[in-house]
DNA sequence: AGCAGCGGCCTTTTT
DNA sequence: GGCCGCTGCT
């Protein structure tokens, strides 16, 4: 242990080897405070001699979980066995599931995402004949949202106006709606463990008991409802070791509060506190530059950022004439990057705020044949094929599940439309049953429904007796099982396979969700179910991808990359407009520049446009964002308000090489950037291709090894493996084919493998390499 | 019941 | 400029 503490500085050091009670670790940007985390656990185990299993370590995304969970495993090998890792919502959830008897909901209750929120809350609004001009389910959500992570009851909701008013009737009866439909949304799931904790004693000291240390990340971005999890668990022992930055805090408007942490020196009197001021990854000249936009706000303690690194170079501004050009200026100078000076793809990254901002760069990478990577936005689980297919999976596990009933109960049209679904539902009603409910009775032969119903319920008990079926074989069966009979039984794959390009991209987006179902064979459905509702952004991520990557500032935070281009300096982008009249909202903005900035190690490019295409169509002039008077100009090349540097476009449509120089200006010449007039045009065209799955762009699954190998539909289906060969897997190591078949278009492979059992494979995934 | 065509509405940021 | 929902036609 005493080796591991050598290679940490002396305050990480101190901070590691801190005695047990109340911590918090403030740790700037890039001083190791992940590396702390990793090595705090491992001295527990190490030096304390804390058993795994008594230790819980919170993230912010799944990606840091796994991580972390990786380095300590290095660290402690199986010693770090046990520990529970994971995002407040993952262990949430898995509290949920073990105390389910005490909850409102069943053990079988699925997770509303914002399209599910949003599709109930519609119809309670439509129910209770409002005007849905009026009354948009988003932004009553986000009220209710707010009132959620405040801890705050429809009861307790306060009334000021008729507004608030109507928002509490929606804000009950909404809470009503998700029980009945056996389902909670994603704050429910804090809420729902913190009354939990609150109001059985049990509960709460045994899990106090269980997690006798408890480490949080990111603990600027905890809401009251998290910070009050936090409270409980940590009530018969205090050990809480929080590590945040205040300055990182961007995540106010989802009701977090760096205010957190004065209510944790208040609530922990003896809180000791370690400060990182040591950074590691940034040149001085990123981290002044970081400085002197963060020292603006106020409320804060000022940090002296101090790098080992160089001094480095100085930043780079781009003013371009309008958006488009920025995109391509950004992107010519990554290309530059790549081909001229031979640095990584994987080195770049292009950071906005808001995922609307994406679309030209990603044309300007597809111009010049550059493949990219992009987080968020039209994720992966977001595409409609994909929700479909979950639509039918989280009905066969609750069928209470209004919401996914209607969504796939018509897919492919069978007649059952709007007049055969208020059929239905005026059956659940005059029953007292859920419409779920009254389709599995009809599917159970009940006479008497079949006839009330007439012939729609002829139509209805035929969708029925399916998910009947489905449910049992979800029983008795493999999951993957489950999911092929639901893509034959429906004739989903012709409904989606058209033969357009879009249609096969629809279908091997379903073959990709079909390999993950493979992997939670074991897990099962209702675990299934769960990741697929917990899986953020961020960790959709492509990994092992060696190429720019492009995403939002929040999406950025907890990153690193060696150049970072944060694009859209402009007033009422960068800031956001809808924060420009808030002076929270606007420190806000300037500690997202802030985050944004920091994750630069050595080279850092601003950019805006003089002219942006508004969300209208028409073009508007903009403003420099007001955060560019912050850094001071000894650390920046070009001006802010300065001439655009000459591009020369390579003539691919957009060529007009160069603008015009007598455009007013207070810049000067040669100030400008360094992408010069005109390298030469010959690379870059044809490297990869980016757009397999349209202009929604990509995440893990841009590109999957089985993507590039066609799959294989007619017959006869041969398959690669038989029955009995020896292979090697990288993972699971040697084993033997048990057997292999074509399914949907691609091989599955069952292999027994010693020590692991038989595992079900995708073949052209797999890699599987044959030993005899 | 289902589709095509038209008009109104937007855009923060995400577990 | 694009998405969603509504209307009216088949």
């Amino acid at each position: 242990m005493e080796d591991l503490l050598k290679i940490l500085n002396e305050q990480q050091q101190r901070a590691v080897a801190a005695p047990p009670g109340p911590t918090i670790v403030l740790a700037g940007p890039g001083s190791g405070k992940t590396r702390v985390l990793t090595y705090r656990i491992a001295y527990l185990v190490g030096a304390m001699n804390v058993p795994a299993w008594n230790i819980l370590a919170v993230t912010f995304t799944n990606k840091a979980a796994r991580e972390m969970g990786d380095r300590v495993s290095k660290i402690l090998g199986a010693n770090a066995d046990g520990i529970w890792l994971g995002t407040f919502h993952a262990i949430c959830g898995k509290i949920l599931r073990s105390e389910a008897d005490l909850l409102p909901v069943t053990r079988d209750y699925v997770i509303f995402d914002q399209d599910d929120q949003e599709a109930l809350l519609k119809e309670i609004i439509r129910e209770n004949n409002l005007d849905e001009k009026l009354y948009r389910p988003a932004s009553y959500l986000n009220e209710i949202s707010r009132a959620k992570n405040e801890l705050i009851t429809p009861e307790e909701f306060p009334i000021s106006s008729f507004r608030d008013e109507q928002t509490q009737r929606l804000y009950r009866i909404y809470q009503e709606r998700l029980i009945k439909n056996n389902a909670m949304d994603f704050d429910d799931m804090l809420v729902y463990t913190t009354r939990l904790l609150d109001e059985y004693p049990i509960v709460r000291e045994t899990y106090s008991h269980k997690f006798e240390h408890i480490l949080v990340d990111e603990f600027q971005d905890t809401n009251l409802a998290q910070y009050a999890i936090l409270k409980n668990l940590a009530c018969t022992h205090n050990n809480l070791y929080v590590v945040g930055d205040e300055d990182q805090s961007i995540y106010r408007w989802r009701g977090a509060d760096y205010r957190n942490l004065n209510r944790f020196k208040k609530d922990f009197k003896d809180a000791k506190i370690f400060l990182l001021e040591q950074n590691y990854r940034s040149s001085q000249n990123i981290l002044d530059s970081a400085m002197a936009v963060i020292d603006r706000n106020k409320n804060r303690t000022h940090k002296q950022l101090e790098t080992v690194r160089e001094k480095g170079e100085k930043i780079t501004m781009i003013v371009a004439e309008d958006d488009r050009e920025e995109a391509q200026a950004v992107v010519s100078a990554i290309r530059d990057g790549i081909h001229m000076r031979g640095q990584k793809p994987g080195n770049f990254a292009i950071m906005y705020r808001t995922n609307a901002q994406s679309r030209l760069f990603e044309e300007a990478f597809r111009r010049e044949g550059i493949n990219y990577r992009l987080v968020g936005a039209q994720r992966f689980y977001g595409r409609r094929e994909v929700k479909d297919m979950l639509a039918f999976l989280r009905l066969v596990h609750n069928p209470l599940d209004e919401i996914s009933l209607r969504r796939c109960i018509n897919l492919p049209p069978r007649g059952i439309g709007a007049k055969t679904l208020e059929s239905l539902q005026a059956q659940a009603a005059a029953s007292g049953l859920t419409m779920g409910e009254v389709l599995l009775d009809l599917a159970h032969g009940r006479a008497d429904l079949l006839e009330s119903m007439g012939r729609e319920g002829a139509k209805l008990a035929t969708f029925g007796s399916m998910l009947l079926k489905w449910r049992e074989t979800a029983q008795h069966n493999r999951l993957v099982l489950l999911f092929d009979r639901i893509v034959v039984d429906t004739g989903y794959e012709p409904y989606i396979r058209d033969k357009s390009e879009e249609g096969q991209d629809r279908w091997e987006n379903l073959l990709e969700l079909r390999s993950v179902v493979l992997e939670y064979e074991e897990e099962g459905l209702a675990n299934f179910l769960e990741s697929m509702a917990l899986v953020s952004d961020q960790d959709t991520l492509p990994e092992n991808v060696e190429a720019p990557t492009m995403l939002t500032l929040h999406a950025a935070k907890g990153l690193e990359f060696d150049q970072v281009f944060i694009v859209g300096l402009d007033e009422n982008i960068l800031p956001h407009r809808r924060a420009v009249d808030d002076e929270e909202e606007l420190a806000e903005e300037r500690r997202l520049l802030y985050v944004g900035i920091t994750r630069a190690k050595s080279r850092l490019t601003l950019s805006r446009a003089r002219r942006r295409r508004s969300p209208y169509g028409s073009y508007e002039e903009t403003l420099a964002s007001r955060f560019l008077d912050d850094i001071p100009e000894e650390h920046l090349t070009g001006s802010p308000r300065g001439l655009p540097s000459r591009y020369n476009y390579d003539n691919r449509g957009y060529g007009r090489g160069g603008y015009n120089d007598s455009l007013f200006g207070e810049g000067s010449f040669g100030r400008g950037s360094s992408y010069g007039s005109g390298y030469g045009s010959s690379y870059g065209r044809g490297s990869g291709s980016s757009g397999k799955r349209g202009s929604s762009g990509g995440s893990r699954w841009e590109n999957p090894a089985w993507m590039q190998q066609k799959s294989v539909t007619k017959d006869p289906p041969k398959t690669k493996y038989k029955a009995g060969q020896q292979v090697k897997h990288a993972t699971y190591g040697r084993g033997v084919v048990k057997s292999s078949k074509i399914e949907f278009g691609d091989e599955t492979v069952e292999v027994y493998f010693e020590g692991y059992g038989l595992k079900a494979l995708v073949a052209s995934m797999a890699k599987l390499e044959v030993l005899r």
